[in-house]
DNA sequence: CCGTAATGGACAG
DNA sequence: TGTCCCTTACGGT
């Protein structure tokens, strides 16, 4: 279940285990047999991420670099990758020692305990309805229960993207610029009466951000998620795009979100207001596929599954609602 | 041990 | 609006 962070995150792993190499490419589920086939025996030229899209290009041969065919993924709710690799060096590197979670799945490097002897290293058998397995040189990935998943020409790759929104972790911004992608950002936001917290949830106004990256940036931002968006003055919606590069950055350099500032937390010495007595606690919980521990995910948070806890800051009690088909959490004082 | 919600989104009707 | 995708962690029993 991943936001923009997770997906990036993935496109630099894939470079980094895979680009340069020729990929055997298979379905052990069968599901995407007629898919694995057209890409099986060629290389892996280019990973990219736009908001929750991967696309890993592939071409016949090296020398051409420019990818012919792309395979498009969308991990939607439940699809994770797995990686496996055989313990030498530059994989330990890329995949992390001694385990790492990606997408959404724990991944354990497979090799014997000696790492660095990758020279008859077979890759692990698959578990689950694998649709699509990648076997590269020295690691294996593999995908299951995608949303999407499928083989696509470079036209059909440019019209998936004309289709979506500018992302804040594209360098620029998937709008020549980051200014321009920030501006397009606050146009679209103003130039309808849609509440802000819906749009926050199109990835054709703003590609990556998923439930907790909306309710997060709603919350810092003081933000009313029901207000008209033609409403919302555009510095405070500019004001929530600068935010959200910065914390979606964040996101891919720990692999998992936190938002909170350190005054906020709970062990941060601040005057949090106390828990109310007898109810029955959910915890939110979310992807980590980086070193865990620096922020625990109780801290990690200021209204994301906090309903009935009181608000970090002024202690009102955190509502919740439903609103774009998910649940919305916000303080209902903070955000007026 | 079982039921359910979950950081999404495509598609049918 | 409902279904699919078909996994996983968690709470309640």
């Amino acid at each position: 279940m991943p936001e923009g962070h997770t997906v990036h995150r993935l496109a630099r792993t894939f470079h980094d285990l895979f680009v340069g190499q020729t990929l055997r490419v298979s379905s052990p589920q069968g599901r995407f047999a007629d898919g694995a086939a057209l890409l099986d025996g060629q290389v892996l030229v280019a990973a990219e991420a736009w908001g929750k899209q991967l696309f890993l290009g592939f071409a016949a041969a090296r020398a051409g670099a420019t990818a012919e065919r792309w395979l498009r993924v969308h991990l939607g709710m439940y699809g994770a990758w797995t990686f496996a690799g055989d313990g030498s060096a530059d994989v330990v590197h890329a995949i992390g020692a001694p385990r790492r979670r990606i997408g959404e799945r724990e991944t354990v490097p497979a090799g014997p305990d000696d790492p660095g002897t990758g020279d008859d290293w077979e890759p692990p058998a698959p578990r689950g309805a694998v649709r699509v397995r990648l076997l590269g040189e020295h690691a294996v990935a593999d995908l299951t229960g995608p949303t999407a998943c499928e083989v696509i020409t470079p036209g059909e790759k440019a019209a998936v993207e004309a289709r979506l929104g500018p992302d804040p972790l594209r360098p620029d911004g998937g709008r020549g610029s980051r200014d321009a992608a920030r501006a397009d950002f606050v146009e679209r936001v103003r130039r309808s009466r849609v509440p802000v917290g819906r749009q926050l949830m199109d990835q054709a106004v703003i590609a990556g951000v998923g439930n907790v990256y909306r309710a997060e940036v709603l919350y810092r931002a003081r933000v009313d998620p029901m207000r008209p968006g033609h409403d919302v003055p555009a510095s405070e919606i500019g004001g929530m795009w600068d935010d959200l590069a910065v914390l979606m950055r964040d996101g891919v350099a720990r692999g998992y979100i936190v938002t909170t500032r350190p005054e906020h937390r709970d062990a941060g010495g601040g005057a949090v207001p106390p828990v109310a007595a007898g109810r029955a606690r959910r915890r939110p919980r979310q992807n980590a596929d980086g070193e865990p521990g620096a922020v625990p995910v109780e801290e990690a948070f200021y209204v994301y599954r906090r309903d009935g806890l009181p608000c970090r800051v002024c202690g009102t009690p955190v509502l919740t609602r439903e609103l774009a088909g998910r649940n919305l959490y916000w303080c209902g004082t903070c955000q007026g």
